[in-house]
Order: C-alpha cells, then sequence, then structure tokens
DNA sequence: AACATTATTGTACAAACGTATAATACCGAA
DNA sequence: TTCGGTATTATACGTTTGTACAATAATGTT
C-alpha cells in the first residue's frame, strides 16, 4: 500500500491554510452553487489534495459555515467603514450604512449565489452551525441598523419608538437582501446606483426625513 | 437479465403522474433542500420506482424547473384570487394583492426551502429552464403589480408616472421575497399579521396613499 | 377474446461522492 | 546534524448519485 512521494508542495501555517481553504469555498460556490461543491473542487481550488481540507475541517459542513461567517464579518466591517467614512451627520452615516449594500464590491453577481447557498444551508438544517452564523450575523447587523436610525431620528427632533424602529429594520433589511437577490437572478432589472436611490426613496419614505431626499 | 415480475401497480394517466411527481418533488424540496433532492427520494415520496421518473421527465433538472412553473402559476393566481376577492376598490386590491404573500398558506415554512432551491437554481445556470421559468413568472407578478399600482394611484386623482411605478415594483417585490427569506431563516422575527402591517407601512409611505393606514 | 400499446418495475453500471488512513515531505528544536 | 512533529500527499473503500434498459403488468381497441 505504499505510495511514491509526491512533488514539492508548499507548507503554509494554520491560518492561512484555513483562509485559503475558505477562500476557495466561497468560489467554488460562487461558481457551482451549494449542490455542485464537493471536497474535492474546493480542495482542487485550493490547489490541494481532498485529503487535507479533512485536516483542518471536519467536513463540507464546518467548510461553508466558517465560510459564512467569515464573509458576514467580511461585509458588516465594510458597512460600517463606509458608514465612519460618510462622516459625523447621522442621516448620512444611514444613508452611507444602506448605500453600501449597492456598492459594486457588495453587489457582486459572483457573491450572490454564495449567499444564497449560504442561507440555503441555515434554513436545511436549524441546528447547524450555518443556522447559528446566520442568527449572530442577522442580530448584529439589526443592531446595527437600529443604531444608525435611533440617532438619524433623534438628530432630527424626533422620538424614536423602539417597536417602530424594530419594524423598519425588518423592513430595510429585507428590502436589502430582496433587492440584493433579484438582481442576482436578474442584473438588467436595475443598475446598482439606482438600486440605491429606490432602496433611499423606501428609507425616507417611511422616517418621512425630507433631508434623506436628493442625490446621493 | 430477466426480472420477476413486481407486485400490483396503479396505473395513472400521463397529467395525474406528473402532476404526483411534481408535488412529490416539491415534498422533497421542502424536507431536503436542492442538494438532498435526488431522484431515488423525490420516487420514494411518489411510491414510484425511479425508472418511471425519468420516463415522464429528462431528469432532475427538468423536474425542478416544472415543478417551480407550477408552484408559481398557482401562488400568482392565489395572488389574484385574493385580490378580485377584495372587491372593488383599488386601493383595497393592492392591499388584497400585497398581503396575500402573508397569508398562511403563503408564508408557509415548509416551502420557502422550495423558492430558494428554486432560486438557486436558476442563479446557478443562467440557460437553464429554472432561469427561463424564473423570468417569465417574475415578469407575471411585476407586471400584475404594477398595474395594481397604477389603479390605485389613479383611483386618489394622482398621474402614475411610469418610471416612479418601476421603482415602487422592485421595490415591493424584493420587499416581499426579502421578508420571507427573513422569516423563512427566522420564523420568529415576526408574526405574520405583523409582516403585513410592516409591508403595508412601507407601501403606504412610499405612495402617500393616507387611505392604505389603518387596520387590515 | 386476442392483441398492440405503454405505463411501470427491477436491476445494473459507471462516475462521483464523503471519508479513512498509511506513506511522505517539510520544519523547528536539540 | 539529527530527530520528532506535523502538514501534505496518494491511494483506497463503501455509498450514493444519475442514468440506462430489458422484462412485466395494466389498459384500450378490435
Amino acid at each position: 500500500m505504499a505510495s511514491k512521494p509526491g512533488p514539492a508542495y508548499r507548507r503554509l501555517a494554520e491560518e492561512d491554510r484555513r483562509q485559503t481553504l475558505i477562500e476557495a469555498t466561497i468560489a467554488t460556490l460562487s461558481e457551482f452553487g451549494l449542490e455542485g461543491t464537493t471536497v474535492r473542487r474546493i480542495a482542487a481550488g485550493a490547489g490541494v489534495t481532498p485529503g487535507l481540507v479533512r485536516h483542518y475541517f471536519s467536513g463540507k459542513e464546518a467548510l461553508v459555515s466558517d465560510a459564512y461567517r467569515y464573509l458576514a464579518e467580511k461585509y458588516y466591517a465594510g458597512f460600517l467603514q463606509a458608514c465612519d467614512a460618510a462622516g459625523s451627520d447621522p442621516v448620512e452615516r444611514l444613508k452611507a450604512y444602506v448605500g453600501s449594500a449597492f456598492n459594486p464590491q457588495t453587489l457582486d453577481p459572483d457573491l450572490l449565489l454564495v449567499w444564497t447557498s449560504f442561507w440555503t444551508s441555515a434554513m436545511a438544517a436549524p441546528e447547524s452551525d450555518a443556522a447559528r452564523v446566520h442568527e449572530d450575523t442577522a442580530k448584529l447587523g439589526h443592531a446595527q441598523l437600529a443604531r444608525l436610525l435611533r440617532e438619524a431620528l433623534t438628530a432630527n427632533g424626533r422620538m424614536p419608538d423602539e417597536s417602530d424602529i424594530q419594524d423598519v429594520v425588518i423592513a430595510m433589511w429585507s428590502l436589502i437582501d430582496g433587492m440584493w437577490l433579484a438582481w442576482g437572478l436578474n442584473p438588467k432589472l436595475y443598475q446598482p446606483a439606482d438600486g440605491r436611490r429606490i432602496a433611499f426613496d423606501i428609507l425616507a419614505a417611511r422616517l418621512s426625513l425630507p433631508s434623506m431626499s436628493g442625490q446621493c
């Protein structure tokens, strides 16, 4: 059963290798979807043999849920970053946060299949790690948006009603995810810039904040 | 290669058998997701052997896209039916249409995994039948909603701007799909009745139609 | 009642799947 | 320089996948 030695290979530190594999997982999901994503394809994408994948991850499930957490945290960080870059005006910060969802690097056609794969994983098994990752990250996103909404309202002399805030949070996140989805299924439906405008119009109308109208 | 005769079997007309298989496909998607949906499981769910599935459908792909069309047409018909049941007042008809998405039989936890499977299929292969089904049905839904919006606006003495209508159509369908998705991932996020109210609030605010406010 | 038709079954097969494991190549410490 | 530890490969195994096809049971027609 002895095998001949293979060719030279690049040895990586544990964290680097994990990240390599996670990024290969995302790339594979993007190209083949959850169904077509196999351990072999992920390994091939990372330039590695399938055996190594299971040296770092217990299986495909763990790989997907870890990739979910990796990508979600990266995105939420980017949203907050755009928010801070917008300055200190609460309304501008809110617009920057919501508008981030329509940036070219966020509204990336190559990534929509990845998100739907994550969502599907979380739905298919409510007790899975993927479901827990979704729960964590969704909670985080809701909290971020809720805070921005409160600040924008108080800055305009309004007393934010908490249950009203929650309604708007649900609506806006649903709108953003739904527009992601619609665009992924049909990129000709709207241009990214138009998508941002549509989302802003909805938000401005719901909050009755006149300072939100106008160009981005 | 001769096989022993099997037990007695129920012979069905072609259309009945196709429907049986399509419904078994939907049930299987609902339970196992797209990844776990195999020809064998569909056959077992329909009380039939795998060979028969391929007698009616060219393969799993055709089965899924046909199921997509079947379910989508059923839903759109139900939406229009609810719309007609609401009477002749344009605003009530619009509310009935949008509100249909939050009916218990529509917002069915068992079906959200089915829809995401369809969406994933359409995204994974833009040239597939599933993608075509999505294109057709999405176009239909957009046209239906656009007409209801025009009628609601004109009835309130407003001149509907067509590009504005399109924006609202995109926003509202995205909101509906996004709320479906969010609820499927976390049914505790909101109650169906609250979901309907949230969607109505968004629509009323965006259209500035005061007649939309109030209880359902 | 005999027959053609076809819906349905049972079985088979190659390919791909997730997984397991022994052998090998590289690295850091002594 | 030697050596233990481990990252990585290569290979193998049992299962499940989609698919194919000949045999069989029910039906409609004459």
